[in-house]
DNA sequence: GCCAAAAGGTCTGAGGTCTGACCATTGACG
DNA sequence: CGTCAATGGTCAGACCTCAGACCTTTTGGC
């Protein structure tokens, strides 16, 4: 099983959305939090655009849950536009660009994550607990060549992403190339939640150039002191990035 | 609600246990997460001995799933031994002292819990990150008088605790404390899963008196700082106090 | 061009869970 | 001392999920 496949099963394992304990009463907690967590995973980098998603079976075993129920997931996600399905060898599900705006309700985004924004904003002061965290493990356990292209190759995505969307993705990505280096299923699954959270915060203001530039240049402190094996320096410097990206957020978010 | 119902609240909703991934093929993650849930907010002394465990129907609001799977997670702790029905107004299901060692499978822990290890060395990484960062927050935001009040009435029941299970109990309880203390329903998520774990290692191992004086000083220095809102301290005195205990599980489980 | 492998598409019976209502018991309160 | 509200106990129908086999489509390799 190759990095990334270690990669896609943690996340595609990490806790469903914490939608405020109580499941949808509607009875179907299972197909739901499936839908999530492909959702999940592909807004988070995990199958980038363009890629194709395991056949069914595998991801029925990923997933833990019968196929039967992974297709009806892929099948809400094809309804949303999010991936294309094709039959036969070397068929499969490909990801497609998510369109502008598919959500389910066309209301405001704003309006309808009103009711969640408290949990938004618990994420943030998770993150900061727990991405520093990842740092400061990533700089001291050991880890495979491997493990460290991956992260210098998620690095590089991000640094060259021509759009912002493209830059989001990347940006998870990359933070997620770093819970991985850890080796912890704990971490990634936590790293999971806080990005899944800071991403739905993020499509919801506007992204500015100049905020893309300083995260740019953290992140590059980043990588740098975990690739020099630096703990307290890479930690102190994801603090930093959180910090900002938390006040950011905080601020356009009221 | 209570702080007491609110911790409660958090707790129950932890993620389920991570079983490796897959849910178990047998079909019935939902009750078999209940009994688990159940069984940990007892074990870590959310509803202490002789307490009476909330209405079913409230705990089936608070566990997320329908009545009658409470009523089946329950008859399996009534038979574990854990807590004992009544019937009738001002009756409930009250928690009663867990049986030395009633586990489902007789066979010895060590050996089942073979399987496991990996998971419980991740949780003992993932805590040396969660639980020091719970300090920290707590040592910044602000707290209720009656969570002031809480934690110090965890730390003395772990300071009068007359025998090693209690003690064991009212440790956890104290690490929740703490954790309740951030008003983050994420980190205290987070240390419940970490503490079950620890809970479940700790059982598996010889407790000595000298590792309960060594664990208690370290507690009174993790409160003071904590109460001294002293966030860099606090964090400082908890990571000692993970990676003492680490380091004494590493040791006694390999 | 043929064929086998790989993928999605379909079906069925068994079993788990939910909803919601109703029954039975008991102690708290007037 | 009686009432009744709170609590556990029970039931039925609908829905969801699972497991596993089988079918259909497509393509890569011989």
């Amino acid at each position: 099983m190759s990095d990334r496949d270690q990669l896609a099963h943690d996340v595609l394992t990490a806790s469903r959305g914490r939608s405020g304990g109580e499941q949808a009463p509607g009875g179907r907690p299972t197909f739901e939090s499936c839908v999530e967590r492909l959702a999940t995973a592909i807004r988070l980098g995990v199958y980038p655009y363009g890629s194709t998603l395991p056949p069914e079976r595998e991801l029925a075993g990923l997933l833990g849950v019968s196929r039967a129920t992974v297709r009806e997931a892929i099948a809400a996600l094809r309804e949303a536009g999010m991936v294309r399905t094709t039959r036969g060898r070397g068929g499969g599900s490909v990801v497609d660009h998510e369109p502008p705006t598919p959500g389910s309700e066309p209301g405001d985004p704003t309006g309808a994550s009103a009711l969640r924004r408290p949990e938004l904003l618990d994420a943030l002061v998770f993150r900061r607990v727990v991405e520093p965290g990842a740092c400061f493990v990533a700089s001291t356990v050991g880890r495979s060549a491997t493990d460290l292209e991956e992260l210098r190759a998620a690095h590089e995505r991000v640094r060259s992403a021509q759009n912002p969307a493209e830059h989001r993705q990347a940006d998870s990505r990359l933070h997620l190339a770093i819970a991985a280096l850890t080796g912890s299923a704990y971490l990634v699954d936590a790293v999971t939640q806080v990005q899944a959270a800071v991403h739905e915060m993020l499509l919801a203001i506007p992204v500015l150039p100049v905020n893309i530039e300083h995260s740019s240049a953290q992140h590059a402190e980043i990588v740098a002191a975990v690739e020099a094996r630096e703990p307290e320096r890479a930690r102190r410097a994801m603090e930093e990035h959180c910090d900002d990206t938390a006040a950011l957020l905080r601020g356009l978010l009221r």
